[in-house]
DNA sequence: GAAATATTGATTCTCAATTTCAATAAATAT
DNA sequence: ATATTTATTGAAATTGAGAATCAATATTTC
């Protein structure tokens, strides 16, 4: 497989924009990451590297990340986007604690399968889909459920 | 069943709020709409009767209706919220044309049942869930399609 | 009815995200 | 190389949905 980086790179000279020192910077800090993030957090870190760097082009550079298929948005529910690498990573889904806000990954082949299924009985091409499960994590409903 | 201005009667009562002239003209607009509509074209149908409602109003008031049952929220992704009826209709998700923004009411046991189980599986107990699928509906992709 | 409480509409505020714009940098042509 | 065109940047202003504020009004309770 491409490395990410290679995989920007591509997307950048397939679409006539050019690779500049603040991008290079932000896409290091955006695969430096692990889990979700959201820009404010992703800003912060590249700030650490580079104080000049404005928010706009973190806001940019994210853009080109997830139109590249680098990153994943996903708005959680609060109207603040949550970013995640998407290259070398299984699609999934997510389980969201409504009381610690813990999320963890899901993913169920079955679930996938009668998605594109019911696009199909609509005769609806299936181009992506969003699924958000909420519910109470163990911890919480051990310490809540008193 | 209940009316569905029974119901929002009963929730104002049980929660020590009173009806108003404003509630009860923000409530008959909203049993009166079809399908999907955002809070923005509430607050325009509600203006048609009477143009001193504000929209501040039309908001808290949709808050209610969410909270005592009566209508559903969703971000189809775009960061507007859409409103729907959601007493005496079944539960569905989504299906969204991501050309035309057709959306059609979408509902599979196979699915719920999965959802329920994956959050099980994980310890979770499951309280909500969000799923909206994407795609290009029959008529767009003929159109587009050559 | 009087006092206490709730609700209203207008306005202001919030906050993430986008747009604007002049300055700078990069790519291209000469 | 140098000039010219084009793209990118950071700061600041703007956007837009939704929430919060607040004085005025309405409703409920005593």
């Amino acid at each position: 497989m491409k490395q990410a980086h290679e995989v920007f790179m591509d997307y950048l000279r397939d679409n006539g924009l050019s690779m500049t020192p603040q991008r290079a910077m932000i896409v290091d800090a955006f695969l430096s990451e692990e889990g979700h993030f959201t820009s404010e957090e992703l800003f912060t870190k590249v700030r650490q590297r580079d104080p000049a760097i404005g928010l706009a082009t973190v806001y940019r550079t994210l853009k080109l990340l997830t139109d590249s298929g680098l990153a994943d948005a996903f708005d959680p529910g609060d109207g603040v986007s949550l970013y995640e690498h998407n290259y070398g990573h299984e699609h999934h889904d997510h389980l969201i604690c409504i009381v610690c806000n813990r999320k963890v990954e899901i993913m169920d082949a079955e679930i996938e399968e009668r998605q594109r299924q019911l696009a199909r009985e609509n005769g609806f091409e299936l181009q992506n889909h969003r699924m958000l499960l909420y519910g109470i994590c163990p911890e919480c409903d051990e310490k809540g459920g008193h």
